[in-house]
DNA sequence: ATGAAAGCGCTAACAA
DNA sequence: TTGTTAGCGCTTTCAT
């Protein structure tokens, strides 16, 4: 194995000192035209590849981001993700994931792996981490944002929407649509911990509306389409009467428009589903669903241009929440 | 802000020398329990968090790995991500993702640039970059493994399928299954070099087969459930006795199964439609759409374990392909 | 089993 | 504008 070609070797092809043949390589400041030239042209030629690595130590810190989600099949995640990536395209920065399965002690050790890479900041997915995690990102006055959710105060920043208003404002938007005999369908509770706050203000509105849930369908395990399919049949078979349905997310209300299509149910005359978060996909579907619309690109270029920023300062400057509403969206 | 706990402050706290706290702090080979307990109490103590930075520089050789997608809103590069972070999971080694849209010298940036943080190991997307980085992939005796795609030689591991054969195979099997009148739908054909082989793998194969394609709808841009709608609308207009669509993806199909139900066209009776991927999405839609099922998480699981085993020999033995055979799904 | 010295490849800080 | 000197925090020798 060749060994791996460096500053040095480029300095002496170059025929400048490693200092200046590192000035050349990054932004060419306070370095002649002439040098800079060389330089390039020396790394050009012996293929130099640079060494971040050794860069971060020297500067104590490096050009990474890292990004906590607590999945990557859920497609919500790989939107913000998506977000957070077209807003570091261009600026250096490199993001680095983990995935968490909805799990607190393996958030822990991905956030503490991660501070061991000394990033530029982190993005963490919800307010709910675990003491221990919180402690991490406390003590360090590295940029930590946290995503989705701003029913709380945050670390450092927060941005994405009140889950509580969203599901609240849903409720009452379907209430004044004339709906009355309203069901919930949702996977996962115990672990995503957004979808079951949604739920429980949801239920609660329907109560202050004088027209509390009549009844609902919950099972463990990842949601999906099929689970939405078989849990409604499961709600309607007890239920006949509901002329309204609450998902978890668009997957599940998905999964009950086929099931209802399949059965001669009409939607949204006979009832009317509401999803969350507002999928592409839903657009598509051949009947309309209500849902939240809930802006995943923007979270994630907020979140991470909220990173960039910080990195200007020194300091944090308190908890700082950036609120993004998401829009209802009725059949 | 506090200086950083080093290893330096935990071997002082534990009263041994650096040495001894850092062998302690990985694995504990040759270290007496006691030191080992007194280490990792004092690690504790002080919240020591480590470096990985000065580790890989002084190691030469980090434990990231690079994962080059072209694109996160597609699904089913998510669902690779995932496979390939369930592999790494627990081994200590950390994913850190560029995304290409689908540009070949954005592509080049990015790989460069995760060379230049040494990583234990390089996943990319297809066989078919550019000769500038192809040349980087050459260079560096790193683990590269080339994933989707068996269609040519690997620069190292290939992992993946066989575009040519799901498409051939497909179109075999709607031939068999008695479709004459068949159409094509894609999206991004320009971009997505994969989709775009399929498509003339799978039109010459129906050449041969003596029943040539009727027509197709072509469009630019991201391939997306409401493209196929519409697309699926347009060729039906001008082919409307055909008897089969096959789709660029599944997302495509999907849509054209919604046009179908909303304008009374019976699937799959009258017309089948025949996707790419098997979205798990699929199994619930309301009518069955035939479509080729790509192992994605296995091809990612595959690609990290390819990796992982590469680091354990010295050198790259020879282009490796490993090939997942897809499964075609017929209604 | 433990420690001391040397250095990984780069850049900040200073000097010329 | 350029070069020199010291590290950054760790691990790899090589002693002990």
């Amino acid at each position: 194995m060749p060994r791996k070609v460096t500053l040095a070797d480029v300095a002496a092809a170059a025929g400048v000192s490693k200092m200046t043949a590192s000035r050349a390589m990054r932004g060419a400041k306070d370095v002649s035209q002439k040098n800079l030239d060389k330089v390039r042209k020396a790394a050009q030629d012996i293929g130099y590849v640079g060494n971040h690595v050794a860069a971060s130590l020297s500067n104590n810190r490096s050009d990474l981001i890292g990004v906590v989600v607590p999945s990557l099949s859920n497609i919500v995640f790989s939107e913000v993700m998506s977000g957070i990536e077209r807003a570091i395209d261009g600026t250096g920065f490199q993001p680095v994931f983990g995935v968490t399965d909805y799990d607190t002690e393996k958030e822990y050790d991905i956030v503490r792996r991660m501070l061991s890479w000394r990033p530029a900041g982190l993005i963490v997915t919800g307010l709910d981490q675990s003491d221990a995690t919180l402690r991490l990102l406390q003590e360090d006055s590295l940029p930590v944002v946290q995503i989705m959710d701003t029913d709380g105060t945050p670390v450092d920043v927060s941005v994405g929407f009140s889950q509580d208003n969203a599901a609240e404002e849903m409720a009452k938007a379907l209430v004044a649509s004339g709906r009355r005999r309203i069901g919930y369908v949702g996977c996962n509770l115990d672990q995503d911990t957004r979808a079951a706050r949604r739920r429980i203000r949801f239920a609660q509105t329907l109560e202050e509306l004088g027209h509390p849930l009549i009844g609902e369908e919950i099972a463990d395990g990842m949601s999906s389409v099929a689970a939405g399919r078989w849990l409604t049949s499961a709600l309607l078979e007890r239920h006949p009467d509901l002329d309204c349905i609450y998902y978890s997310n668009d997957d599940m209300a998905a999964g009950g428009l086929f099931h209802c299509m399949g059965n001669n149910i009409k939607v949204p005359e006979k009832v009317v589903l509401a999803g969350f978060n507002g999928l592409d996909l839903l657009t598509s579907l051949p009947a309309p669903i209500a849902t939240t619309r809930t802006p995943r690109d923007q979270i994630g270029r907020r979140a991470a241009e909220a990173i960039l920023d910080r990195l200007n300062r020194t300091e944090r400057d308190g908890p700082t929440v950036i609120e993004l509403a998401p829009e209802i969206r009725l059949p």
